[in-house]
DNA sequence: GCGAATATGAACAGATCGGTACATATATCG
DNA sequence: CGATATATGTACCGATCTGTTCATATTCGC
């Protein structure tokens, strides 16, 4: 048996060690710079991987590109929901420290937007796999944030859900863009109204 | 007197209607395909203007992008808050018109999500001039809001508007990503109950 | 209609784009 | 060690990128 293959996520080949790398890699200068602003020129420069390594895991661009959003969705979702879980709060409470992790996030230096917010500003396009793949990320969270709503008691779990989302979303472009200076603290307090008209205060 | 100088709004030059129609029609391609997918030779194509008459009102491609911009703005500002003026509402029920207004750009054919988070998007650094414009448009945003939640009673106006201003952004992610089948109605429930929150209800 | 301003078309420049070819080096496994 | 898989470096391909050149039309104010 292959010690390889227990390594990483990557399943479809043999040494995935350089291709994790690899994408790890380009999340962070596509995360950075953009996706089609980033040339593949740069990214061996960046990367440190030779442009044939490249191409030999990934047949094109886009093909790597999906695969950082993949491992995009992997990492954030998990660290997102882990750090809430993490809390050990009461499920009321845990509605609320959804945007205390956001601040967490926010005030991280290198901070610069949802990925998957620009992936879908990039690649407009809804058939795109790399808008499918962003909106599949944010349908997760969804779920997730509805599991959260029930086990409060809101009376409606789905809207409040959808509606702690859209006030995620908002946090999240105005932290992006910088014309709010606290836009996680803004949205836990409409948070906390919102969970007061779903869930009455015993 | 030169008739040229009162048409349109651009003052810089003496016929100003083939610069307007050249910032109009490359702000549609600009927006249907993003800011670096459109290539310079793409715009000649899709407007019908010469790439020589392209760069001669506008030096760089960055410099057209930025007028595009300046008139996404005024154009967008100026019938987003004209929509709600012209529904004639007490100042409280205008702040939720916010989101019907919303909700009919939202239905609009070509609808793509908003040109400045885009834009923040493909040119992330915070001191480009396209994010800056970007920024700047929605503080102006935020400006109105205000002064419509002071008018509405609101016992802390810029905190209200700061809210409603997170819900409309998280809508409008939501709108071009497409995972909420309603973002502009959930929005609208949660801006309701904000503005209880806000505003006591005589 | 005349002179001046403006718009056009096509060809071109140099850089960069995504992607390939191929020969060489390095690492891994038995 | 020896065999095999993987990684590297460089040079290259055709296409596309932003931007220019320049000679020719077209449109304008008067």
């Amino acid at each position: 048996m292959n010690a390889y293959l227990l390594i990483g996520t990557e399943r479809e080949f043999m040494r995935p060690s350089k291709r994790d790398e690899l994408v790890r890699k380009s999340l962070a200068v596509f995360y950075r710079d953009g996706f089609h602003a980033t040339g593949m020129d740069t990214l061996v420069v960046e990367t440190g991987i030779s442009k044939t390594t490249m191409f030999k895991h990934f047949r094109t661009k886009e093909d790597l590109i999906l695969a950082v959003l993949r491992y995009r969705d992997e990492t954030f979702r998990n660290w997102f929901l882990r750090s809430l879980d993490e809390r050990d709060l009461p499920p009321r409470q845990k509605l609320l420290a959804i945007f205390d992790v956001l601040r967490e996030w926010f005030e991280e230096s290198g901070f610069r937007g949802c990925m998957f917010i620009k992936a879908s500003s990039e690649f407009q396009d809804p058939a795109h796999p790399a808008h499918t793949q962003s909106t599949e990320h944010k349908r997760l969270l969804l779920s997730a944030f509805k599991s959260l709503a029930e086990k409060a008691g809101a009376a409606r779990p789905e809207l409040l859900a959808r509606q702690l989302l859209l006030l995620k979303e908002g946090a999240i472009v105005a932290a992006q863009m910088g014309f709010d200076p606290d836009p996680a603290g803004a949205a836990r307090e409409a948070a906390s109204a919102l969970i007061e008209a779903h869930i009455p205060d015993t």
